[in-house]
DNA sequence: TAATCAAACTAACGACCGTTAGAATTTCTC
DNA sequence: GAGAAATTCTAACGGTCGTTAGTTTGATTA
């Protein structure tokens, strides 16, 4: 039968040997984890890995690019949502909490993409670091436009306040339960942080 | 000649091997580093590794306990050094900069930790959890007394607080450079975010 | 049903890993 | 300086790793 749609039978093999991969390396790291163990998770035998990666360094290259490219998209989708004209603070809701959001409850790929980032080969990380950089821009951006409106705080360094609110997303992979709080609530309670402080009445 | 002082030669060997597998660990990770590498930056051959440590894992785990007890004790005696009848605010502060500087300017035992505590055999894991709990009790006790006095925002959940602030201190050991902002100021703009936030104006 | 191609498997290779036994060397004691 | 003890080195082991060649199975087309 032919089949209309660009979906071949390999693209679900692949798709399953990316995400068991994913879930894996996000657990243990990138040497820490053997094609065997990758194959055995997704329902594969080892070598058969080679007929959809070329090596196991194509593969983590793929997850850290998903994992990147996911977390950008959802955070400038969510920004976008809101319009050109809207509070740059709240943007930075926006892309905050679509950022924790994609970290923490949609696949592995994000989390592994920060687990495992520093361990990879150079070279690749290298290449990685770039697409990094452009998420970071985008960010920055959002903050500029808030001091631009005169609205941050005299002493607040805006690389380093954009520095320590994605250590603090970020870090929260090695916390965060899924019966505890939920990745928006950890968002607000940043922007919380942000608007007013963590102090109830004045300094 | 009767050494009278506890420095038997084999310490100093043992420290530089530390040293080297510390600064190793903290640069790749766990599995990615071999014995090998180790005994060669500490100018050493491997097999003498094992005249002073019984396994790769034993010399982890010193690593760790180095790290986390470090750390912990370099935030304890800096809130120490303020009396007890300090502002806990202060406190807090105290802690978090006595944190930040060990974690950044010191040896890489603390930030090797960080690192590595995900990727090490979950035996030795779960006993090292324990330790970082205590420090976090610690901590958590300076913020309760922040809170008793009623000076916590009315929105402000306790633990996420603890949790995000650790995180933004802990990821910096990801984007730190020696050139820029010192590990002082970066734990100083982390309390400007606590006691006033971000903004300038009201909300 | 026979031929063709896609997809997965089997079995093994060389390299590197943590580890060890035993010899060589250095350092200390008398 | 002779002997003992402490420290380091040499050389190799079994095991696991990423990878590959060749084969088998499954699906597709005529």
């Amino acid at each position: 039968m032919a089949d209309g749609g660009a979906l071949p039978k390999a693209q679900i093999t692949r798709r399953l040997i990316l995400e068991a991969a994913a879930s894996l390396f996000r657990q243990k790291g990138y040497a820490e984890v053997s094609l065997r163990e990758i194959a055995q998770l997704a329902g594969v035998k080892t070598g058969s890995l080679y007929y959809h990666f070329e090596s196991k360094e194509s593969l983590v290259e793929e997850i850290l690019t998903l994992g990147t490219q996911g977390a950008f998209e959802a955070s400038r989708d969510a920004v976008a949502a809101l319009g050109a004209a809207a509070d740059p603070v709240d943007k930075l809701e926006a892309a905050f909490t679509a950022h924790a959001r994609f970290l923490l409850e949609k696949e592995d790929f994000a989390s592994a993409n920060l687990k495992i980032l520093p361990q990879v080969p150079p070279a690749i990380r290298e290449r990685h670091v770039r697409q990094d950089r452009e998420y970071a821009t985008f960010v920055a951006a959002i903050i500029d436009e808030i001091a631009d409106a005169g609205r941050l705080g005299p002493d607040v360094d805006r690389t380093l306040l954009r520095m320590l609110c994605f250590g603090a997303l970020n870090w929260s992979i090695s916390w965060f339960d899924p019966k505890g709080r939920s990745p928006s609530e950890i968002a607000a309670q940043l922007m919380i942080l942000i608007r007013r402080g963590a102090l109830a009445s004045p300094s």
